[in-house]
RNA sequence: GGCCCCAUCGUAUAGCGGCCUAGUACGCCGCCCUCUCACGGCGGUAACGCGGGUUCGAAUCCCGCUGGGGUCACCA
């Protein structure tokens, strides 16, 4: 966020609709990788132009998402900036004053058929209903168009389409071109006045100098209007020119249909919940559609930043893989400083611990989580799985719970061992990891002749109440001797 | 249906005319390490949709086909 270097300037503009979709964070992603490795512009602006489908509650958790994952804006909602309001509800008088000379300058002309009219015109002529628009009012007379207004119909207001082929170089896609007459002549303005996305996505674009507009594929088709509008704006001296655009593929889930809003994998809070780190997320984002090399797919934000170009983008749509997604946040989990990752894990462990910031915890809380950490954190893939990894360190011995498929793999000989591991953990002098290790190799494995793999398994579950936990010595140190005496007896008593 | 986009292992990708008997990662399958699980190490499985061109030479360029997707609102 420091002054642009370049002239380049891109947008992430979302409409508040429904919860942060992985879909659209990637479209955000790429606009902030580009306006940073440019050196440009990165403006956040809202569409809430539709009052019946937007809501607070989604803007709110559209700029926590950004705010939580770090992409951070340098002109928009709540910073600001020289093009101000970012929010669309806010801009009513720039676009009236737009929609005017539209209007003055023959650009825009008013079409007062019901969609009804439309789709029995296109029936009685033998053509399919979607065809949509027909451009029939085109050409109406004042005088029609008076007796329109008569019946008391109010127009809603079309822009007039070219009427040749319109191309433009995608830059994700190279050329792209449309054939002259497969885009009618489409709605700017509604009956009521107010303006659609279709006028106000491009007049905002131009009022904020956007020179590459970066977003989905699934506005491809979208194009050739906002083109058309573009030049009408530009003549009219509203727009100085047609900005870039680059049209990212889309993100899908299983099978290939585009990832759905109602897919719990499309849902951001989802994974952040189950603990994804933003480094994570987002390089497994990244990875939807672009790559940083031949042979490496884990990297930082500010790698990502150097080396990221729209145009490495690939135009094919992409599926997203949550056992890939899982992967490459395991391996930046493990990039974390220990004391970063200690820290992030606290959050995660509601219930378990007195507080939600490692520095607000108790000493002996901090105590645990300091040797625990470095202990979880490679053998952790989301942070989610702290609490039944750690969670035994935190419990009270008598709140253990010993789980079934754990007591489940007990077999004859647990309970010599847990005789021999009580008798050699008392005796043991320092109750380090160490000789927490002779003592019991000693004991056990010497003494009773048990292999490794049979000899700790009881133990494990004795203290842990699972059968799969940190290392055994070095949790049993955490524990300290009384605790894992007590739980070691715990357990025997029950066979 | 019209328009538009896309096409390399199951998935994400590298490849931008010869370095490709197609590389990497995830997944999967073995083996090693090992107190469990991970981590790590080693090995394996698996792809250029089809057909025509262009060229000395094509995964790479062109055309067609097939297949998939997106979009056709007074939503964005």
């Amino acid at each position: 966020m420091s002054a642009p270097t370049s002239d380049v300037t891109v947008r992430f503009c979302p409409s508040p609709t429904g919860i942060p979709h992985v879909g659209m964070i990637r479209t955000a992603l790429f606009n902030w990788a580009q306006a940073r490795h440019t050196g440009g512009t990165f403006v956040f602006r809202i569409e809430d132009t539709d009052a019946a489908r937007d809501s607070e509650e989604s803007y709110a958790a559209i700029v926590e998402s950004l705010r939580w994952l770090g992409i951070d804006w340098d002109e928009g909602i709540e910073v600001g900036g020289p093009h101000g309001p970012y929010r669309q509800s806010q801009r009513s008088e720039i676009y009236a004053d737009v929609i005017e000379r539209l209007r003055e300058g023959g650009y825009v002309y008013p079409s007062f058929s019901t969609p009804e009219e439309i789709e029995a015109r296109n029936l009685a002529a033998g053509r399919p209903p979607q065809m949509g628009y027909d451009n029939a009012e085109r050409d109406l007379t004042p005088e029609q168009a008076q007796a329109y207004r008569a019946e008391g119909r109010e127009p809603v207001w079309r822009l007039r389409m070219p009427d040749e082929d319109l191309t433009f170089t995608d830059l994700i896609r190279g050329e792209v071109t449309f054939k002259a007459g497969s885009v009618p002549d489409y709605v700017v303005v509604r009956a009521d006045g107010k303006p659609l996305y279709t006028l106000v996505n491009p007049v905002d674009d131009a009022l904020m100098g956007v020179t590459q507009v970066l977003r989905g594929e699934d506005l491809l088709s979208s194009t050739p209007r906002q083109i058309a509008l573009y030049r009408a704006l530009v003549e009219l001296g509203i727009a100085d020119r047609v900005p870039e655009f680059g049209h990212m593929p889309l993100v899908r889930g299983e099978g290939n249909k585009k990832l759905s809003k109602r897919d719990p994998e499309s849902n951001l809070f989802h994974h952040r919940e189950r603990g994804f780190i933003p480094e994570g997320l987002l390089n497994y984002l990244a990875l939807l559609g672009w790559a940083i090399g031949p042979d490496r797919d884990v990297f930082t934000m500010p790698e990502l930043i150097a080396a990221f170009d729209i145009r490495d983008v690939n135009p094919n749509p992409a599926q997203f893989d949550l056992a890939k997604a899982e992967a490459i946040n395991a391996q930046h989990i493990r990039l974390l400083a220990p004391a970063d990752f200690r820290a992030r894990l606290v959050p995660y462990l509601p219930g378990l611990l007195s507080a939600d910031t490692y520095e607000a915890l108790t000493n002996r809380e901090r105590a645990i989580l300091d040797a625990a950490a470095p202990l979880v954190q490679e053998r952790m893939v989301l942070l989610g799985e702290a609490p039944g990894m750690l969670g035994f360190l935190l419990v009270p011995d008598a709140e253990l719970v010993v789980e079934e498929d754990a007591r489940g793999t007990l077999k004859e000989g647990a309970a010599d061992v847990l005789d021999a591991a009580i008798a050699a953990l008392t005796d043991v002098d320092e109750f380090t990891t160490a000789s927490i290790s002779s003592a019991l190799r000693l004991a056990i494995v010497d003494g009773l002749g048990i292999k490794p793999r049979l000899a700790f398994g009881p133990l494990r579950v004795a203290v842990s109440g699972r059968r799969v936990s940190p290392p055994l010595f070095e949790s049993m140190e955490i524990l300290g001797r009384d605790s894992t005496l007590a739980r070691l007896a715990a357990l025997r008593t029950t066979l």
